[in-house]
RNA sequence: GGGCCCGUGGCGCAGCCUGGUAGCGCGUUCGGCUGAUAACCGGAAGGUCAAGGGUUCGAAGCCCUUCGGGCCCA
C-alpha cells in the first residue's frame, strides 16, 4: 500500500536510500538482463583523460549520455555503455616527472624507463579509479567494472593493426615535415596538442641589405627573432605594390600601403622613388645581416626575393621573412624555388653547430641576444612588446618552436575527399556540427604526425632493418611471437627489447617512437570491442552514438572518422551530440587561475545529484555554452520542491483511504473536467518528451516537464481538487481525483526517471512498485502517449478559463474584495463566443475558482448594470468585459466571515502541529453586537472544515488562545482537545 | 585573418527553422492566498530584441555589413 511520504523534501536522503537500494538489489544488473534480445545499439564513450578529477563539462557530458541512454534501456534497447579511459600521453609524464623532479628526458632515461612507465601506469589506473567514483556519484550508470583502457595490450594491439592498414594502403610515410615542437618535452606536437595563449612577446623591424646596392634594404617584421637564423629568403605577395623609398637611412623596400610607418613609427621622412608589384621584386638578393654570426650552409637560391599568396598587409612591412625551418609556410613558400629548409635547433630548443656564435643558446628564450647584435648591426629599425596569440605544449605550457624533423605520417590529406563524403552520413545535433563545423575543419586538414619522441603511449609498431633499410609493421602481439620474439607487455621499453632478424642479415629494430594519444581514441570504436584480437563483439561495430564536446570537432570526431578510414573505409559512428562548454555565469571560461571554478561535487553536496542533472539537461541547449549560475540551480531545486509536494499532498489523502489504484473499476464517468484535463495535458507534454528524447534535444523535456509540474499540476490542479481530498467517505469523485493523481504522478517518475534516476525511483517504489510488481522504475518500459487522453479542445478551453479566473482575482483586487469573499455574481460578455463556451462548459470550475454564486453570460450589457457603477465594478480583459455584483448580503457576510475563520483556526491547528485527523473544539469571541447572529448559520460550515466537534461562540475560552482581526472587527479564536 | 555558435527588461533564458500584438523565470515593489507547498497567486515598474542597412504591406525572426562573447583554427 501507499505510505505518507515524509513532509519535508530532503534529496540527499532520498538519494541514500536510492542508491542503497540499487547497490543492494543489484538494479544495473538487472537492466542488463532485461536489455537482452533487445535491438543492439553501441553507444561509445568518448573516453575522458585519465587526470584524475572531473569538472561540470565532465560532468554535463556524462549526464547527457547517462540520461539518453537510460531512456533507450527503458524502451527496450540492448544497450552497449562501457565507458572509456584515455590512459596514455604527455599529461601523465609530465605529472610523474613531477613527482620525481625530473627535468628532462635524460632524467626519465637516469631514473629508468622501465620504472617510469610503472609509475606512469600505476598513476593513470589510479585516477581512472577515482574519477569512475565522481562519475558513479552523478547516478550515471555505466559498466564501471568493465571499461576500456587504452593502455591494455588488447587495445594496443587494435591500434598497431590500424597501423599496418595505413601502412598497406600506402598511407604511412616517414619524412622530413615542420612540425610544431616542445622544447621542454623534446617531442613533436599534433595541431591538436596545441593551446594558444595571449603573450607578449618583442616584434622587431629588421632591414637586410640588398645584394650589389649601396645603401638599400628590404624591411621586414617578425615577432619571433630567433627564426632569423634560419632565415632564407623574403616573401611577397606578387600583387601588391611596394616602393623603394628614399630616406636618410638609406633606401628602404616595402610594401606601398605601409609605407607611412616609415615616419609614424621610425620618425624616418621618405620620398618614394619608384612604385613596383611584388612580381617584380621576385629574385631580388639580399644578405642575411646575421650572416657573420652563423654557419648555416649557403644554399644556390637562398637569400633572395620569392613570392608568396598568403603575404597580408594587416601588419608589418609586407615582406615576409621566410625560414622553411620554422613555418609550415614558410617551407612550401621556399619548395618551388629549391630552396632547403635548415633547421638549427636541436630537440631541447637549444641552436646546433649551424647556429654559429649562437650554438647553445636557446631558441626564442634567448632572443634578446640576437637582438642586441642586429642593434650593434645598426640594422635593428625598431623592437617593441606586442601581444599576440602564440602555440604552447598543452601541457607544459611551454612555447612551442617549429622545427623540421623527420616523422612518422599519415597522409590523411590523400583521404580528404573520402572524409567529406563520409560527413555526411552521420546524423548531427545539431546539424551544423557536421555540415558547417567539421566541414570547414576537414577542408583545412594537414597530414597526421603520429609519432612523438616519448615513453608512456602506445608503441609505434614499426620496425626498421639496420641493414637494408626495410620497414615491417607489426599488427599485433602475435605477429611478434611469429618471428620467435616474446615480450612481457606492449609498452616501452619491453617492446624494444623485440629485435629479429632480417632476410639480408641485418636486424630489425623498433623505431623509438610512440603514438600520438589521438590516434589511441582514433580506434576505440573497435578497440573499445577487442577487436582485432578478438572478434565476438565486432558485431556491435559501428557506434550509434558518440557525444561530445565542440573541441572534439578537432579532436575525437576527427581521429575516428581518420582511423576509421584506414581501417574500414567508412566513418565508424551513426549519430554525434555535439555540445557546448561550461562557463562561469559572466560566459568567462572556467579556470583555476581565475578563481571561477565551479566543481560538480560542490553543487551535488548543496543540492544534490538530481538538481544537477536536471539543472544540466535543462538550462540551455545542449549545443550552446552553459553558463553556470547558482540562482538557476535554485530554481530548479524549487520544481523539485513542488514536486515533492505535489507527492506529500497526493499520498496524505490516499494513505488515509488506502487506495488501490488497481480497483477503481470503472473510473472514466465519475473524472471530472479538470482530471480530463490534466490527463490531457500530461499525455500532451509526454508527446513533447517522447519527441524531445528521439532527438536528442532533451531541454525540451525538462521545459516541458518543468511547466507542467509548475503550472499545471501544482498551481491549477491542486487547488481545484484539494476539496475533493477531504471527502470522508468512498466517494468516486475522490477517487477520480486519486486515480488522476496517481496516473500523473506514475507517468511523471517513469518519464523522468532517466532525467532524474533517484528521485523518480523513491516515488514509484512507493506508489507504483506495491501494484505493478516491478521492483524499479527503471525496470519499466518507457511510456508512450495515451493518444486517447488528449484533448486540444478541453486544454484550449481550460487556458480560458484559467484566464478569466485571473481576471477576476484582477478585478477583484481593483474593487478590494478578497478572494475568501463569495461574489453574488459575475456578468461577463465575452470578446469571441468560444471564451464564453468556455467557461460556461466549465461553470463549476469557474464558480469555485472565482468564489462567486453565479455567472451569467450577456451578449450586451444592460442600462441597469451601466447604471449602477457603485453596485457593478467593470473591468476589462482580453477576453471582454467582466462585471463584478459586489452587493453584500446577509448570506454573503455569512459566508464570508465563516471562510475567514476556517482559514484562522487552519493556521492555528498547522501552528499547534495537529494531525489532520484529529478532532478539536473551538470557542469564538466576537467583538460586535450583530455579528454572532449572522456568524451562526456558519457553524457547521466550519465544524466541517476544521474536524471541530464542537463550535462555540462567546462561551469558556479554551486552552489556546489567539486574538486575529477580520475586516477591522477583533475575534479571539480558541481551541481545545 | 578564417569557420561555426551566441547576443532579446538588472540577471538567466524562450520565441527565430515555417515573418503578423515581445514572452517566461529570478530580482525589485505593492497587494492577496495557504491543512501539499520553507510554497504560491495577482498588480506595478522595467525592452530602440547588440548596431546599421536591405527584402517585405509587415522583421526579434529572412539577407548583408559591423561590433561584442565563446569554441576551433590560421
Amino acid at each position: 500500500m501507499i505510505e505518507q511520504a515524509e513532509k519535508r523534501f530532503d534529496l540527499k536522503g532520498v538519494e541514500e536510500r536510492t542508491e542503497e537500494f540499487w547497490e543492494k538489489n543489484q538494479i544495473y544488473d538487472e537492466t542488463k538482463k532485461r536489455m537482452k534480445g533487445g535491438e543492439r545499439f553501441y553507444f561509445l564513450d568518448g573516453p575522458p583523460y585519465a587526470s584524475g578529477s572531473i569538472h561540470l563539462g565532465t560532468a554535463w557530458n556524462k549526464i547527457l549520455k547517462d540520461a539518453f541512454l537510460r531512456s533507450l534501456v527503458m524502451k527496450g534497447y540492448n544497450v552497449r555503455r562501457q565507458p572509456g579511459w584515455d590512459c596514455h600521453g604527455l599529461p601523465i609524464e609530465v605529472m610523474v616527472e613531477k613527482k620525481h623532479g625530473l627535468k628532462s628526458k635524460q632524467g626519465i632515461a637516469e631514473m629508468g624507463v622501465e620504472k617510469f612507465i610503472e609509475e606512469c601506469k600505476s598513476w593513470a589506473l589510479k585516477h581512472v579509479d577515482l574519477m569512475t567514483e565522481q562519475f558513479k556519484a552523478l547516478g550515471v550508470w555505466m559498466d564501471w567494472d568493465n571499461p576500456y583502457l587504452t593502455l591494455k595490450d588488447e587495445y594496443i594491439e587494435a591500434a598497431w593493426w590500424t597501423i599496418k592498414r595505413a601502412s598497406e594502403k600506402d598511407l604511412l610515410v616517414n619524412d622530413y615535415r615542420v612540425v610544431t615542437w616542445c622544447p621542454r618535452c623534446e617531442t613533436a606536437l599534433a595541431e591538436a596538442e596545441i593551446e594558444y595563449q595571449d603573450r607578449k612577446d618583442v616584434s622587431i623591424y629588421v632591414k637586410f641589405p640588398v645584394a650589389g646596392r649601396e645603401d638599400e634594404y628590404i624591411v621586414i617584421w617578425t615577432t619571433t627573432p630567433w627564426t632569423l637564423i634560419g632565415n632564407l629568403a623574403v616573401m611577397v605577395h606578387p600583387d601588391y605594390e611596394y616602393v623603394r623609398a628614399k630616406t636618410d637611412q638609406g633606401v628602404f623596400i616595402l610594401a606601398s600601403e605601409l609605407a607611412p610607418i616609415l615616419k609614424d613609427q621610425f620618425g624616418l621622412e621618405y620620398e618614394v622613388l619608384e612604385t613596383l608589384s611584388g612580381r617584380e621584386l621576385e629574385g631580388l638578393r639580399y644578405t642575411n645581416p646575421l650572416t657573420d654570426n652563423i654557419e648555416v650552409p649557403e644554399q644556390k637560391n637562398s637569400y633572395q626575393v620569392i613570392l608568396a599568396d598568403f603575404v597580408t598587409l594587416e601588419e608589418g612591412t609586407g615582406c615576409v621573412h621566410c625560414a622553411p625551418g620554422h613555418g609550415p609556410e614558410d617551407f612550401e613558400a621556399a619548395k618551388p624555388y629549391g630552396i632547403k629548409a635548415v633547421s638549427p635547433v636541436d630537440e631541447q630548443g637549444r641552436f646546433t653547430s649551424e647556429g654559429g656564435k649562437y650554438a647553445g643558446q636557446r631558441a626564442k628564450k634567448d632572443d634578446n641576444l640576437i637582438i642586441e647584435d642586429l642593434e650593434s648591426m645598426g640594422v635593428l629599425l625598431e623592437a617593441k612588446k606586442i601581444s599576440h596569440r602564440y602555440g604552447h605544449c598543452w601541457r607544459c605550457k611551454s612555447p612551442i618552436l617549429y622545427r623540421n624533423t623527420k616523422q612518422w605520417f599519415i597522409k590523411i590529406t590523400e583521404l580528404k575527399d573520402q572524409m567529406l563524403r563520409e560527413i555526411e552520413k552521420p546524423e548531427w545535433v545539431p546539424e551544423w556540427a557536421g555540415s558547417s563545423r567539421f566541414r570547414d575543419w576537414i577542408e583545412n586538414t594537414r597530414d597526421w604526425t603520429i609519432s612523438r619522441q616519448r615513453y608512456w603511449g602506445i608503441p609505434l609498431p614499426i620496425w626498421i632493418c639496420s641493414g637494408c633499410g626495410a620497414r615491417e609493421v607489426l599488427g599485433s602481439k602475435k605477429e611478434l611471437t611469429d618471428r620467435g620474439v616474446t615480450v612481457k607487455e606492449l609498452h616501452k621499453p619491453f617492446v624494444d627489447d623485440a629485435v629479429f632478424d632480417c632476410t639480408c642479415g641485418g636486424k630489425l629494430k623498433r623505431v623509438p617512437d610512440v603514438l600520438d594519444v589521438w590516434f589511441d581514441s582514433g580506434v576505440a570504436a573497435w578497440a573499445s570491442l577487442g577487436y582485432p584480437s578478438r572478434d565476438d563483439e565486432i558485431k556491435w561495430y559501428p557506434a550509434d552514438l558518440i557525444a561530445e564536446g565542440h573541441d572534439q570537432t578537432r579532436g575525437w570526431f576527427y581521429s575516428l572518422l581518420g582511423c576509421g578510414l584506414i581501417a574500414f573505409d567508412e566513418i565508424p559512428y551513426k549519430r554525434v551530440l555535439m555540445h557546448g562548454f561550461t562557463l562561469d555565469e559572466r560566459g568567462n571560461k572556467m579556470s583555476k587561475s581565475l578563481g571561477n571554478v565551479v566543481a560538480p561535487g560542490e553543487i551535488v553536496e548543496k543540492y544534490g545529484i538530481d538538481v544537477l542533472r536536471f539543472y544540466v539537461l535543462w538550462t540551455n541547449k545542449p549545443w550552446d555554452d552553459l553558463k553556470f549560475n547558482w540562482r538557476e540551480i535554485d530554481i530548479v531545486k524549487r520544481m523539485f520542491n513542488i514536486f515533492w509536494n505535489v507527492y506529500v499532498f497526493s499520498t496524505t489523502y490516499m494513505s488515509i483511504d488506502d487506495f488501490n489504484p488497481l480497483g477503481v473499476g470503472d473510473i472514466e464517468k465519475h473524472l471530472k473536467i479538470e482530471d480530463k484535463w490534466l490527463l490531457s495535458r500530461f499525455n500532451t507534454v509526454l508527446t513533447e518528451a517522447n519527441e524531445a528524447f528521439e532527438s536528442l534535444h532533451l531541454y525540451r523535456a525538462t521545459r516541458a516537464l518543468h511547466d507542467f509540474i509548475l503550472e499545471d499540476l501544482s498551481r491549477w490542479y491542486v487547488p481545484l481538487t484539494r476539496q475533493r481530498t477531504w471527502i470522508e467517505k468512498d466517494d468516486p469523485a475522490k477517487v477520480a481525483a486519486y486515480h488522476t493523481l496517481w496516473t500523473v504522478l506514475k507517468g511523471l517518475c517513469t518519464v523522468m526517471a532517466p532525467i532524474t534516476p533517484h528521485v523518480s525511483e523513491d516515488i514509484y517504489r512507493n506508489l507504483v512498485t506495491p501494484f505493478s510488481g516491478v521492483e524499479s522504475v527503471h525496470l519499466e518500459s518507457w511510456l508512450q502517449p495515451d493518444e486517447g487522453c488528449i484533448d486540444t479542445g478541453i486544454e484550449a478551453d481550460m487556458d480560458v478559463v484559467k484566464k478569466f479566473s485571473e481576471s477576476i482575482a484582477s478585478a477583484r483586487e481593483k474593487t478590494g474584495i478578497k478572494r475568501r469573499w463569495p461574489l453574488q455574481k459575475i456578468i461577463y460578455k465575452p470578446a469571441e463566443p468560444g471564451f464564453g463556451f468556455a467557461v460556461t462548459g466549465m461553470l463549476e470550475l469557474v464558480l469555485a475558482q472565482a468564489n462567486a454564486k453565479e455567472l451569467k453570460v450577456i451578449d450586451t450589457v444592460s442600462d441597469a448594470i451601466q447604471s449602477n457603477p457603485d453596485r457593478y465594478t467593470r473591468f476589462e480583459s482580453e477576453l471582454g468585459e467582466i462585471y463584478l455584483d459586489t452587493e453584500r448580503s446577509d448570506e454573503i457576510i455569512r459566508e464570508g466571515y465563516g471562510r475567514e475563520l476556517v482559514r484562522r483556526i487552519q493556521q492555528m491547528r498547522k501552528d499547534l502541529d495537529l494531525n489532520v485527523e484529529a478532532t478539536i473544539s473551538v470557542n469564538i469571541e466576537i467583538d460586535d453586537p450583530d455579528l454572532p447572529r449572522i456568524i451562526t448559520g456558519s457553524l457547521d460550515y466550519i465544524g466541517k472544515e476544521t474536524r471541530s466537534k464542537k463550535i462555540t461562540l462567546n462561551k469558556s475560552p479554551l486552552e489556546t488562545e489567539k486574538t486575529w482581526e477580520i475586516e477591522g472587527k477583533r475575534f479571539i479564536i480558541s481551541i481545545g482537545g
